[in-house]
DNA sequence: GACCAGGCACATC
DNA sequence: GATGTGCATGGT
């Protein structure tokens, strides 16, 4: 297995600081990591303004506000319907189980709060961690279709690994920071943008010395699989 | 005018 | 348990 902690360092190396969520709200990294679901973050930021520009970023109102008015304002974030209804569900948990403090919500132990956030429909692994990363600051790693991108196209992990492997990939082998867990997701994901998402784009990744013997999978690396 | 983006739940086999 | 499909906008 590749040595992560060198994988970071030669990425910080080359992008420097992503600066990811770092001058919003808790509760707007929560709005946040639901409205981004597979979506580009550009248009969740004019979702996220909508709802700032009509005083609605607060649990309770979130919860309170009729679900078409709430479809209308987050329409640019796509698949608003469907996400109007998994925020309003995320709202509902927050205020009825914490009266709506995500402070209160945060002071749960990462693992039960985890188990919490995923019983909410509409909550899955990726929108929980990025939950209890980036809005709770606890050392949780994201993983999301980049991380999986980059680890397979360089032929650091099977391509039949599931999120939590992926997860414990990572958690095993850095320390426990959730500053490093942050920085490191998001340099991930710069990376899987410029050069893992078109292969000829491959050229000039700054980990193709890191590739393992042989090639991805020690098959020597084919067209489809090489970074 | 395709193609893609910081997923998830649900139906079907 | 695995695989397929709907959800929707805005930028390249």
């Amino acid at each position: 297995m590749i040595a992560l902690q060198q994988v970071y360092h030669r990425l910080f190396e080359r992008f420097g600081p992503q600066h990811w969520w770092p001058g919003d709200s808790p509760l707007e990294v929560v709005v946040g990591a639901v409205l981004v679901q597979n979506t580009n973050w550009n248009n969740v930021k004019k979702a996220i303004a909508n709802l700032r520009e009509a005083n609605l970023l607060d649990p309770q109102s979130l919860v309170e506000i009729p679900a078409e008015e709430l479809e209308e304002r987050i329409r640019p974030a796509g698949y608003f319907r469907v996400k109007a209804r998994r925020l309003q569900n995320l709202m509902r948990f927050l205020v009825d189980r914490y009266g709506g403090s995500l402070e209160a919500m945060f002071q749960s132990p990462p693992d039960e709060l985890r188990q919490a956030l995923l019983s909410v429909n509409g909550v899955g692994p990726e929108t929980a961690d990025s939950i209890l990363l980036y809005a709770g600051g606890m050392a949780v790693f994201v993983v999301d279709a980049y991380t999986y991108r980059v680890l397979t196209r360089h032929g650091w992990i099977d391509e039949e690994a599931d999120y939590h492997l992926m997860q414990e990939t990572f958690q095993s082998q850095l320390v426990s920071d959730a500053a490093l867990y942050n920085e490191y997701h998001a340099l991930l994901v710069r990376l899987g943008k410029e050069y893992c998402r078109k292969r000829p784009k491959c050229s000039g990744c700054p980990l193709q010395d890191m590739l393992p013997p042989g090639g991805p999978h020690g098959v020597g690396g084919d067209d489809e699989s090489f970074c």
